[in-house]
DNA sequence: CCTCTATTGTTTACGGTTCAAGTAATTCTA
DNA sequence: TAGAATTACTTGAACCGTAAACAATAGAGG
């Protein structure tokens, strides 16, 4: 293999607040969720993308894709959940491979709980950190990012 | 409390791009490295700090706020490279209560083989799917959240 | 129909991270 | 200068995520 195109200092730095992002700002949500709300940060989604369907009906492979997960993470989570009483699941009746996940009233009551705290965090940390402008940026690079990890993934 | 200020949608939008992006890239990351070099992220984020220190050498508290892990994980990732003689350690000579590690031979020879690849991947993902510009504006939003995140960790 | 393949999800085993506690050296304080 | 507090790191246990194997259903092709 040719010698790589190395980073320049710029690249460099942009790259570095991008792996400090990843590795940090995971534990920063879970620590607030946890002890505000006894959740961590992906089940805290699960139960607000759930929440934020008609009914709070999405199938298994719906909610991985809307939380960004591994089916097999969802699995596990859901599974606690269950335990819980946040969530139930039962076989789709159109397609009996699939599995719905359904809030439970108690889940409802624990995502809405939860959400005024969340969101105030993350309008510390990210929303209101910086301008509309620099923010609107920032999140199509993100999604261009996304979408190239999407990519190498469908490989 | 009151009625928190809910995100508009362009804010929730971004929220979500970076939210998929720390939960989908770690895992994007580390594949390419595991696959490509038998490294994890971290382990690599571990040498190669290591690398581009003048001497190969770094106190274990200095190349945990580097690698922007605890030192708690760096303990352990460190012994096990240490098992592959890939890292070793020893007491700081100055203060006695401080280790330093030190980057092997074999750790050097590993980092650098595996550098190229790295670097191309983070190309693709990252540094070449945007514009210069809006690769530089995301880096500095991404230090403005990390400054949050660290001053919320401080208190 | 009937088989073969693809889809959907669960489960088990394993490895890694975190949290809390422990150890040891150093510095501060009275 | 003794004792207390702090710093620096390690360790063990609990928990969580991933990968691989498995099971069940659906659809497609002959």
């Amino acid at each position: 293999m040719s010698e790589p195109r190395w980073l320049s200092q710029e690249e460099r730095s942009t790259w570095l607040a991008l792996t400090g992002l990843i590795t940090k700002l995971p534990g920063a949500l879970d620590s607030q969720l946890t002890r505000d709300a006894g959740l961590s940060f992906y089940e805290y989604m699960v139960l607000a993308m759930l929440a934020e369907s008609d009914d709070g009906v999405l199938r298994m492979s719906a909610l991985a894709e809307l939380t960004n997960g591994s089916l097999s993470r969802l699995s596990h989570v859901v599974q606690r959940l269950e335990r819980q009483e946040l969530v139930r699941r039962e076989t789709c009746a159109d397609d009996r491979r699939a599995t719905n996940a359904i809030l439970t009233d108690a889940g409802r009551t624990r995502v809405e709980s939860a959400a005024p705290g969340h969101v105030q965090h993350a309008r510390t940390l990210v929303v209101d950190a910086v301008s509309a402008e620099d923010l609107a940026t920032f999140g199509r690079v993100g999604e261009a990012i996304l979408d190239r990890v999407a990519d190498q993934r469908r490989r």
